[in-house]
DNA sequence: GCTCACATGTAATAAGTTACATGATTTC
DNA sequence: GAAATCATGTAACTTATTACATGTGAGC
């Protein structure tokens, strides 16, 4: 239901291809908290167009392959604003970082170290370039929503460099494989 | 995959039914960052049984319904820190309420504010929660994921308080459905 | 000539959710 | 006597993932 309410979310706003919405999903200001792929996408255009969510017109230059642009109707927009007040919106966070965490002993310290490492520098990219995004930003709401995404990135950001070299001590007490079994 | 990981995890620790694995999944220090329910739980256990990850003993005290007690085997062991250290550690984060937030222009201020009290009620609560856990946490590398959880949502909240006000007179200007169709 | 970006889609599979089905024991 | 907790599981359904399948045009 997430994909569909998230297609309704951008034709809101503007008319899109299914390769359009998946871009955006990618790299628009949704990205931190949205997921959308093509397998998910345009089977939900499908289905919201048999239900009169939207509709689509085809568009054929010459040459480039054509494009199936699609629009929201009337429908598609009452359906949309009552998914957004009626849809449970409490987060979704899964964590596999958090597991290793917790089970790093099990894994030793070089090895997180590198995860750490990893996740670091995943995080600072991901922080500048919704800096960048925020630059960039014209409207009021995406601009709230996407300093609320920094500030707590930051803040797992933070936590993360400060407090790394705990968590790599308490991994140096390495369970080894073998005595695991008892 | 992310059920019969946890699944693994837990066994890890200590031999466990389906039913405390469940409860853990619910109130333990991992509720923050990791969902299972039973209908994900079970399969999962009867699965890897048959891959000889995990066994099984039956427990039946008089009156009591019995208990299918889980333990880990060395394969499982061995599976589990295989899967710690191979899995995508990305995190997943889906958020509606960004979402809502972002078009909170068509559901109006009133309704939005709302749904920040009762977010910001529900973010005070899991905290304090996991303050408490905390508290009894003997573990150091649960107590380090508990901080890292209490400072990231932490830092969500206080950017909440803050800068709520400033949502709030963006979906002041509510977009009229009938004004929507254009 | 190669790779990247544009462009649409399907099929097989994986994974999890929700509700259902059942039943005992304990606590108020 | 009612409700909550303990306890196991299944079945139908929804949803998304991954890989496959296909093809054009532009720039290097």
């Amino acid at each position: 239901m997430s994909t569909r309410k998230f297609c309704l979310a951008i034709l809101s706003s503007a008319d899109a291809t299914g390769y359009e919405i998946r871009k955006t999903a990618q790299m628009g200001h949704f990205s931190h908290f949205i997921e959308a792929s093509y397998g998910s996408i345009y089977p939900s255009l499908a289905k919201m167009e048999q239900e009169g969510l939207v509709t689509w017109r085809e568009e054929t230059s010459s040459g480039k392959p054509s494009r199936k642009i699609y629009s929201i109707t009337q429908v598609g927009r009452e359906a949309f604003v009552k998914e957004l007040s009626e849809t449970a919106l409490d987060d979704l966070f899964r964590s596999p970082f958090l597991l290793l965490a917790l089970y790093c002993r099990w894994v030793g310290s070089e090895f997180l170290s590198n995860e750490i490492d990893r996740r670091v520098a995943h995080l600072e990219l991901k922080i500048s370039g919704m800096k960048h995004q925020l630059e960039l930003s014209s409207d009021p709401a995406a601009s709230w929503t996407l300093e609320y995404g920094i500030s707590t990135l930051s803040a797992s950001l933070e936590y993360l460099k400060t407090n790394r070299s705990k968590l790599e001590q308490i991994a140096d007490e390495r369970v080894p494989q073998t005595q695991a079994a008892e």
